[in-house]
DNA sequence: CCACATTTGGTTGTGCTCAATTCAATTGTG
DNA sequence: CACAATTGAATTGAGCACAACCAAATGTGG
């Protein structure tokens, strides 16, 4: 019966810090036009290479309702591509092009001006982080169990 | 130099737990039909009576662009009313109906079934919430401090 | 009183999120 | 080999998120 307020609720307050962080990105990311889901894909493809959509959707927990139109967008603009596999053509590879590997350099800086914006040491982020991590399995537990 | 793994990222972390929070909401509202920001209004409504939709916006960090049509899908349902206030036109408060109020006793479970998906204890839950309320209030700060 | 800035809410456009569906390609099985 | 089941991606539709812009109402200095 007790009803805690608005910001006394775990899922209100990781809503918010979610968003905040998403809208200190689009500042930060702003001088090179790109989104947030934008920059988790180059980050998932510099730092493991090609990948599928499929894998790709396994790294960031995104379905291929979110990534088509996003990956498209990211080809249009000549920073990946995008080829069906020879040997199995249900398999769309994704891969940086040129553009798109370069810009691991000159967007070096981005993850330290974030994390100028969040002001939290490391021991604290990596607290924060085993936090998250034990949440984001339990609740994607329960969100699979009632599937099955 | 150093690009860490997108699950050593605090931001994907975060965006992660959310977004699997708000799946977890889905499947505990859908016997409502209500999705998580809606519920959010709800709860809002309820613990704080009456709010103008400016106050409303305070209180969830939304804008107007996004509570207008969440709130005549409500409206539309008969869970709230609004209107615009008499001595300034500007203004439109949004006030619970019977049927909204009503809610409140109805879904009284919601809050205790979304713990047990998140599977965290009293205490992990507090020391999470003051990270997230700290972290939180130093990205709105960067945020807003650009603006200005 | 009047020009003008501010406040409040709404509208529009772009992009993200996900469920549900569709379709093609592949794999498994009798 | 025929055919059902599975897999991978795309599409569609509804709703959320936010920037940019607009109109009406209000407040303020001259």
């Amino acid at each position: 019966m007790d009803m805690p307020g608005i910001d006394d609720m775990v899922c209100f307050s990781l809503y918010a810090a979610s968003r905040s962080t998403t809208q200190a990105y689009r500042r930060v990311l702003e001088p090179w036009h790109m989104t947030y889901p934008q920059y988790l894909v180059l980050v998932a493809l510099w730092t493991e290479g090609p990948l599928s959509v499929r894998e790709l959707g396994d790294r960031l927990a995104l379905d291929s309702g979110t990534l088509s139109p996003l990956l498209k967008r990211l080809e249009s603009r000549g920073l990946l591509t995008r080829t069906r596999r020879s040997d199995d053509e249900r398999v769309v590879d994704v891969a940086l092009t040129d553009a798109g590997s370069s810009l691991r350099h000159d967007m070096a800086d981005v993850p330290r001006q974030i994390a100028q914006c969040m002001g939290i040491g490391m021991e604290a982020a990596r607290a924060l982080l085993d936090s998250l991590h034990e949440l984001t399995a339990h609740v994607q537990a329960s969100n699979e169990a009632t599937v099955s």
